[in-house]
DNA sequence: AAAGTACTCAACCGCTCTGAA
DNA sequence: CTTCAGAGCGGTTGAGTACTT
């Protein structure tokens, strides 16, 4: 991604060329060969001697950080997370919470920072497609009579985020169905903060390996990082079902329902017999839960952000739930 | 083609942790 | 035991790019 140097610098206030001012923003070519050179001689330590030196106007901070997320060597830049990966975040996400330097180091070549950057966007879209197909059926499908104000969806997903606390699975749509205007379907949404939890997650542990350090020096930088790794395996999660306060034991969700992106992988003709049956208690898709099967004209971009893997567990579902299909 | 929106990612900030003096 | 500096971490920001309408 190219960025105009210096670019940072400006947007955050920090001064170039100030004499003993430290340097802000984007690094130059001429900056990292003289980080690369620093951790040639002295390995990746001694950050703040760099500029104590004189070599560079960099904080220490700021080029400890440029070398964990771009010049240590064996990262994958600019390479998206396999489906395996967001496997392994979601999985590692849900166990350890957001501790991004820990869960990236079951990740080679992934930095926290691209983890972080990773579950971020996740997060986003789904608080999108959570919101997206309800209003494209306002819109597109339904096309009438409930009209769902888009202001009162707004603000209902507003008031979720901003005041209600996160108390567990079956609270989620709490704080939602108390927002007047609501269609049963929004109030079923998935609140912001069981998203954010890690509570879309899967219930199979994973086969993982901790990833063994790139090099000796990264072993070293990194070490206490990495002696976390070994504590695999994982405790097998429980399933922890969606419920919703006005669907009470017709409608919940299964294990598995991840990440949207990995659904590229899938193509939508192959899901359709499958989806059907799933849509009908997903009140969260936009779906009318008593309304029969769906029909094909469901958004098929909206399906192709689903992640394959969502759907899996469907013949894992417990009793309770498979008999309230 | 233009405008709007979503996504990606680099880099900063503030806080906490850790180890040496 | 306390202090302090350096290192590390998680959250956040915002520019650039890609995609959609």
């Amino acid at each position: 991604m190219a960025r105009a140097p210096g670019g940072g610098a400006r947007r955050r206030g920090g001064r170039r060329d100030a004499g003993e001012a430290v340097r802000k923003g984007p690094w130059m070519a001429e900056e990292d060969a003289v980080l690369l050179e620093h951790v040639r001689v002295h390995g990746p330590r001694d950050w703040s001697s760099i500029r104590s030196k004189g070599a560079l106007q960099r904080t220490g901070k700021s080029c400890r950080l440029r070398w964990v997320n771009k010049l240590r060597p064996n990262l994958k830049t600019g390479c998206k997370f396999s489906a395996e990966e967001e496997r392994v975040v979601i999985e590692l996400q849900a166990q350890f919470g957001n501790k991004w330097a820990r869960i990236s180091t079951y990740l080679p070549g992934r930095t926290d920072n691209d983890v972080k950057n990773f579950w971020s966007t996740r997060q986003k879209r789904l608080a999108r497609l959570l919101r997206a197909p309800l209003r494209a059926r306002s819109s597109k499908i339904r096309n009438t009579n409930t009209k769902a104000p888009v202001s009162s969806v707004d603000s209902a997903m507003g008031s979720c985020q901003d005041h209600a606390p996160f108390v567990g699975s079956s609270s989620g749509g709490q704080c939602c169905q108390a927002a007047p205007l609501m269609e049963y379907q929004d109030a079923a949404r998935i609140s912001h903060d069981q998203i954010c939890s890690g509570f879309l997650s899967f219930e199979q542990p994973l086969p993982l390996q901790a990833a063994a350090p790139a090099s000796d020096a990264e072993a070293s930088s990194s070490n206490a990082a990495h002696q976390m790794a070994p504590e695999l395996p994982f405790y097998q999660h429980p399933y922890q079902l969606m419920d919703f306060p006005d669907m009470t034991g017709r409608c919940s969700i299964g294990p598995g329902f991840v990440g949207p992106s990995t659904m590229d992988y899938h193509p939508y003709e192959e899901l359709i017999p499958i989806v059907q049956p799933v849509l009908m208690t997903m009140p969260f898709f936009g779906i009318d839960c008593a309304r029969g099967p769906v029909k094909a004209e469901a958004r098929d971009d909206f399906f192709d952000d689903l992640p394959p893997d969502m759907f899996d567990s469907l013949d894992q579902l417990p009793p309770s739930t498979r008999n309230s299909l």
